[in-house]
DNA sequence: ACCTGAACACCGTTCAAGT
DNA sequence: ACCTGAACACCGTTCAAGT
C-alpha cells in the first residue's frame, strides 16, 4: 500500500528495468568495486533481479561494458585553449583520464574497439585537430588510430586489475617494483644495454611519460608518409 | 622434453608433475584452443590431474599466462640483416608474429608487463637497436616501452577474444565491419572530419599499417626532447 | 613431503515457464 | 508481451585429508 513515497536512501523499489537504468547502475558498481565485479549476475542483484533479466536490454556481457565506456566518452571536457597540438594533447590527456578514473574499462576499449556515437565524435575531433595542424590527411588518418591506441593500451597496462579488492594492495606500484628489480638484476653480460641504462628506462613520472610519448607520437605521424597515395583529393 | 620411450602420439601416461610440464602443457592448449581454454581445471584436466596439484608450482592462473609468454619470447629470431631500422623493424614484428599466433596472449601481456628473462633480453635488444642509431639515450630508454607497448596492444586489439571457439566466426573482420558501418555512418554535421575520410581512416592492410606505425614510432622517438637530463654521462 | 578430493564462492548464458 | 527461476556448464582457489 502507499506506492512509492519513500525515503530517497533506499533502493528506489524497483525503477523498471531499462537499458538506461542497467548502464547506470554498472557504472556505479564499476566506480566503487571496479570493473571485474560489473558483473551480470552482479548487476542484476544490484536491480533486484535475476541475471536472466538484463538479456532483455543487452546482448551480453561485452556489450554492457561497451555501452557504458560510451557514456563515459560523452563527458569528455568539450574543447580546451592553445595551439591545435596543446588541444590535442588535453584531449587526449582527458580521455586517458576517464580510462584510468575506471580501472579496467581500458582493458575493454582496448578489446572491443569502441564505435558508440560518443566514441566517433572522439575520433571526429582528434582527426580534426590533426588536419588543423597540417597534418597530411593520410598520415592524420592511420595516425588517428597510433594516437588512441597509445592511450588506450597506456591506460589498460597502468590500470589496475582488481580496483577496490581484494589482491593488489598498491598494484601498479608494486608491478613497477617487479619490473624494476627485474631490469635491475639484468645481466651486464647478456644484457649489457639494460644493464646500464636501467634506471633511465624506469625514469620519470607516469604523467611525464605519457605526455612525452603523445608528443613523440605526433611528430612521427606528421612527419612519416605512408603508403597511401595522397592524391587523393583534387 | 623428459625423454620417456613411448608413442609420442599418445599422452605420456603420467608423466610426473612438473613446472616445465605443466607450462609445455599449457602452451599446447592455447595454441590449439586459445587462451580462454588454458584454465587452470582444464589444464590439470589435460594433466590427468585436478586442478589443486598446479598450485603447487603455479602461484595462480596470472603465473600461469606469464610463464607461457616468456617461454615463447625464447624463441623469437635472434638477429636479421640490414641497417639498425631495419633490424629493429624486423624485432619487432617478430615479436608481434608471437603475439598474433597466440591470440589472446597479447592481452595478458599488455597486464602483466613481461619480466621473465627472455623478456629482458628483448628490451635489451630493441635498447641496444635504438642506441646503435645513436637515439639519445634517454629517448631511446623512453621510446623502448612505447615501441613495445604499441606492438602488444596492436596485437591485443587485433588479437579474436575467442580464437578456435563457438562465437566470432571471423572476428576481427567482423569488429572491422562494425568499426566501418560506424564510420560510415557518421554524421557531417557533428562528425565532419570522419564523414568525409571515413574511407582513408579504414585504409591499408595491417601489415602496412603496422609498418608505418613503427616507422612513426622511432621517427617520433628520435626527434621528441625528453624532460630527462641528458648530461647524465659524463 | 608431496599430492589431491571435495568444497566454497563465484561466473555467462539459456529457456521453459510464469504473470 | 514481458519477465524470470532454475538449470547447465563452467570458473579460481583453498584446505583438510590422504599416500
Amino acid at each position: 500500500m502507499a506506492n512509492t513515497t519513500r525515503s530517497r536512501r533506499e533502493r528506489p523499489a524497483k525503477p523498471a528495468l531499462s537499458r538506461q537504468w542497467i548502464i547506470a547502475e554498472t557504472l556505479e558498481i564499476i566506480r566503487t568495486e571496479g570493473l571485474e565485479k560489473a558483473t551480470m549476475r552482479r548487476v542484476a542483484h544490484a536491480l533486484d533481479t535475476g541475471p536472466a533479466s538484463l538479456y532483455v536490454y543487452i546482448a551480453n556481457t561485452a556489450e554492457l561494458h561497451s555501452a557504458v565506456l560510451d557514456e563515459l566518452l560523452g563527458a569528455l571536457p568539450p574543447e580546451s585553449e592553445g595551439t591545435w597540438s596543446e588541444r590535442l594533447e588535453a584531449l587526449l590527456r582527458s580521455y586517458a583520464d576517464v580510462l584510468f578514473a575506471y580501472p579496467g574499462l581500458a582493458r575493454s576499449a582496448l578489446l572491443i574497439r569502441p564505435t558508440g556515437p560518443n566514441a566517433v565524435r572522439l575520433y571526429d575531433r582528434v582527426l580534426g585537430l590533426l588536419l588543423e595542424g597540417e597534418v597530411a590527411v593520410d598520415r592524420a588518418a592511420w595516425g588517428l588510430d597510433l594516437l588512441l591506441q597509445y592511450v588506450t593500451g597506456n591506460a589498460a597496462e597502468h590500470s589496475t586489475p582488481s580496483p577496490g579488492d581484494i589482491d593488489t594492495p598498491a598494484d601498479d606500484e608494486a608491478e613497477m617494483g617487479i619490473l624494476a628489480r627485474a631490469l635491475h638484476a639484468a645481466d651486464p653480460t647478456t644484457t649489457p644495454h639494460i644493464a646500464e641504462h636501467a634506471d633511465l628506462v624506469l625514469s620519470g613520472e607516469p604523467t611525464q611519460r605519457v605526455t612525452w610519448a603523445i608528443q613523440a607520437l605526433i611528430a612521427g605521424i606528421a612527419a612519416t608518409p605512408t603508403p597511401v597515395a595522397t592524391d587523393i583529393r583534387p
